[in-house]
DNA sequence: TCTAAAGTGGGACTCAGTTCCATATATGGA
DNA sequence: TCCATATATGGAACTGAGTCCCACTTTAGA
């Protein structure tokens, strides 16, 4: 709906009413569904962000906490190579309009609170000891990597395949 | 100036009305000086990101990457830290406004982009490639080190030291 | 002292986001 | 079937950031 209207005429050039009349609402009932015109593009935030928990919590206990990472990424980029050149055009735009580049390091951000306590977790760290980096730190160097490897994997034409590319960011840092 | 009616009321409380009002300038002014209101708090962007490269360049080419990025960090947290509680007050602003820590996150971004070819360089990739997210995963993931160092630092009475907290975070993840 | 350029201010404008209130549309119970 | 009560929708006015354009003043150099 407003991702077309978006990918169209780019995202600063689409104006709330814009996308209310192309969806034929009213710009109250727009902002009772959005908080934001930027949130559009981002609804599935919380549930692919408990997912990703899900899926590091499911981990083998004993596994080393960047090997448990990796792993748990590996739902996540198969949902989104599925997505295939949709994904990538999507990707494209974020990565070339500040304001969506800035709500997709938000969710990131928003992510990294909430895997913070298995992480901690898994490394052994005091609950709740926030003068323990290294939680924080391992977290956003794997969201750092992810990115990485979307963004090669988004802005090349023939680029590798996802997990290929997210093993090669992985990689040079561990 | 403008930093110190956002500690006193926050930084959404406060206008850019306000901030003219103290600086006894006007608005035409401000945004003469200023793109927007956050960026009264990020002004020497783009020369520490340039101290931050040359830093980085001035590395014994021989060295691994991951530790010349280190040892790159070292100028920058001795700067931060120099700061004292004024830096730590202005982090925790930072941590605690989302306006503000978007346009730090977009700071990092931009950091990024500048250190790239050089570590690009060091990783022996090709030069241009966009392919290979190397680069771009190794400096994410040493600025996601560095922000959960300093976060650790400016949000706990006893921390460590910043050099300390940064090797901590950094090692984690090597 | 004159002149050009740079700095400053005023005011109108667009657009995102908020708030409050009025109206419509369901839904469930008597 | 009818009524009462949520709940969804729309309208309208408001704030505040950021842009644009034009007028005025100050500064600097010849």
């Amino acid at each position: 709906m407003a991702v077309d209207l978006f990918l169209e005429r780019g995202f600063e050039e689409t104006t709330v009413e814009d996308i209310c009349a192309r969806a034929e609402i009213s710009r109250s009932t727009f902002f009772r569904y959005f908080p934001s015109k930027e949130d559009t593009l981002f609804e599935r935030t919380a549930d692919t962000g408990r997912a990703w928990l899900d899926a590091l919590v499911a981990r083998p206990a004993g596994e080393q906490p960047w090997a448990a990472l990796r792993g748990s990424l590996d739902p996540r980029i198969e949902q989104l190579a599925a997505g295939g050149e949709n994904v990538k055009r999507l990707m494209r735009l974020i990565v070339a309009t500040p304001a969506l580049a800035a709500r997709h390091r938000e969710k990131n951000a928003y992510w990294q609170e909430l895997l913070r306590p298995e992480v901690a977790r898994r490394l052994g760290a005091e609950p709740g000891d926030t003068a323990d980096p290294r939680a924080d730190a391992m977290i956003a160097a794997a969201l750092g990597c992810l990115d990485a490897a979307l963004k090669a994997w988004a802005s090349s034409d023939r680029a590798a395949e996802l997990p290929v590319l997210l093993d090669r960011a992985m990689s040079v840092v561990d």
